[in-house]
DNA sequence: CTGAAAGCGCTTACAG
DNA sequence: CTGAAAGCGCTTACAG
């Protein structure tokens, strides 16, 4: 495509094929109230064809009102292989209903710059993101669009009593919060542990001790020891997810300590490496298809402006491996 | 936003602040050819702010022409934390010349469905795919605007001949190259074996054994068992990259072979995990800075019709850990 | 310094 | 079955 060469319009193909723009727009729309003879039919879309014609979206969108376009909103960090698939499946459910999903991966937080909005109307966000953070908020009120939510407060507790559970019932009755080093996963790792507090309060365990573990081999190993210091095995470590959870193992092995006889060690996600860990990863799963059914309900109804459903029990498995 | 709600326009804020729409238009977007008085201008800005204004992206698009988006095509498999670093990075450097970075990430081989291009324009493509594939390149082409590839096969090669060279330099004289099981990576696997290839050239050794190994632990097992029937310690191992490298290991380990005195590891990427993997991984790393300068200027180079640059040499480094 | 007007490319009621 | 025309919301030469 070079610079300065003239778009090619539906005027183009009208023009080159003898017919109106009007026809033209009926034949590559395939409108169902039209009935154009198939021969005139064929000799638009060979004309299309020939000139490369591609109609330009955003007078299409202008005129229509409206754009087919979800825009999943993500971090970086938050993009595990779980997510990714579950966008994946997303992307294809949306396509059959003639929307597009594209991905908005970034740190809103940078006030310079353009606005992604000036570039981007999105028919509906999906927010992967902490909306309580007020820059992540505003960066998403911008689009003045309706926002879904993928996965919300409840169900992120969830996922942490789910982990307490397992771990009281295999006779842990000592429990441990391995929580990330990042600043912008302290939210969402609260909530995990809220679950665990309230796994450990069903059964009048003693709150969980809360460790840090940073995302490098030398420190995790540090943290490790403090927490030996501080806590004398047998315990159970509940991971706020399968990369902390990697990193505590790896950091116990350093540390020679036995997993799980002395320590058990649960992670969250099921990412594909967690098999490959020594002990492999014992680990939580979620029910993908469920959590992937409410978020197109939802979608469709944000965008139709109708009230979202309230976010039913999504199904947690346990993935019992060698690690609790 | 409800449904039926009428948009709001600039024609709104005109009206509202008692000026005509190309007033608003100069201020909202700080024309520096017009001096508007400071009072007129944070009148304007305010009713903007309080109706609530936000421009209609579509409309300004097809008066400008063109669209400040740039989309970055991906696949699930590809995104690793290495590549997602540098789109973030892309991203943030395009947005301080106004222009926007959006992902597409799916698999473009389905017929049924709505074409993304129907429903977005970018002005340029970052094409992160394997673009001999028919049904990818013609996905690709529907856009019909500027590609610009993020790596290209010379720069794979690269890292296979380095990973070669390493391991041969090490005092390994028969090499494996491990390829993954995913269809839709054999071509940038045979272009990382080409490179492996070139190496033990070089050296005039025998060409590299190529295996297989699957991303599940149990048939990674069967397939370094194969391995170890066809070839004897010690040799080294070329990973297509760190996941494989990581499954590798720990097949070796079940097979209670010694890392690395009977069999070296070298992976590719040198993801975070890495260094949690017992032993450690040696593996490899790019210059991420020369990469994303190099892609910055093609972008603008394709957007503005001019040649793309011929890729510089990216210079690729050793992390030299416990696995070679 | 401000406004009236044109026009980007498309879809779609409407008239024939 | 086909075409002339309106209009989506914006930016920007142009005239005052």
């Amino acid at each position: 495509v070079e610079k300065g060469q003239k778009r090619i319009t539906s005027a183009d193909v009208a023009r080159a094929s003898g017919v109106s723009r009007a026809t033209v727009s009926y034949v590559l729309n395939n409108d169902p109230r039209q009935s154009i003879p198939s021969e005139t039919r064929e000799r638009i879309l060979r004309v299309a064809q020939e000139l490369g014609y591609h109609p330009f979206t955003p007078a299409r969108i202008l005129r229509t009102g409206h754009s087919q376009i979800v825009l999943a909103v993500l971090q970086l960090e938050l993009v595990d292989p779980k997510i990714a698939g579950l966008l994946k499946n997303l992307e294809v459910a949306l396509a059959e209903r003639g929307y597009s999903l594209i991905w908005y991966v970034g740190w809103p937080d940078r006030s310079d710059g353009i606005h992604l909005s000036a570039n981007l109307t999105p028919a509906v966000i999906v927010s992967l993101v902490d909306e309580s953070d007020p820059a992540i908020s505003s960066f998403l009120q911008q689009f003045n669009v309706p926002i879904v939510q993928l996965e919300n407060d409840s169900f992120r507790e969830m996922a942490g009593k789910t982990q307490a559970r397992y771990l009281i019932q295999q006779g842990y009755h000592h429990l441990v919060f391995a929580s990330p080093d990042r600043r912008d996963l302290q939210k969402l790792a609260m909530e995990r542990l809220e679950g665990v507090r309230q796994g450990c309060a069903e059964c009048s365990l003693d709150m969980p001790f809360v460790q840090i573990v940073p995302h490098s081999r030398k420190e995790a190993k540090e943290a490790i020891r403090d927490l030996l210091s501080q806590r004398t095995p047998p315990f159970g470590i509940c991971c706020y997810n399968d990369d902390v959870a990697i990193a505590v193992i790896a950091a116990l092995s350093d540390a020679g300590i036995r997993v799980p006889e002395a320590v058990a060690v649960i992670g969250c996600d099921n990412i594909p490496l967690a098999q490959f860990i020594n002990p492999p990863l014992t680990t939580l799963d979620f029910d993908e298809k469920q959590l992937l059914d409410l978020l197109i309900e939802n979608i469709f109804a944000a965008n139709q402006g109708r009230p979202m459903q309230e976010s039913t029990p999504i199904s947690i498995s346990i993935i019992a491996r060698g690690s609790a």
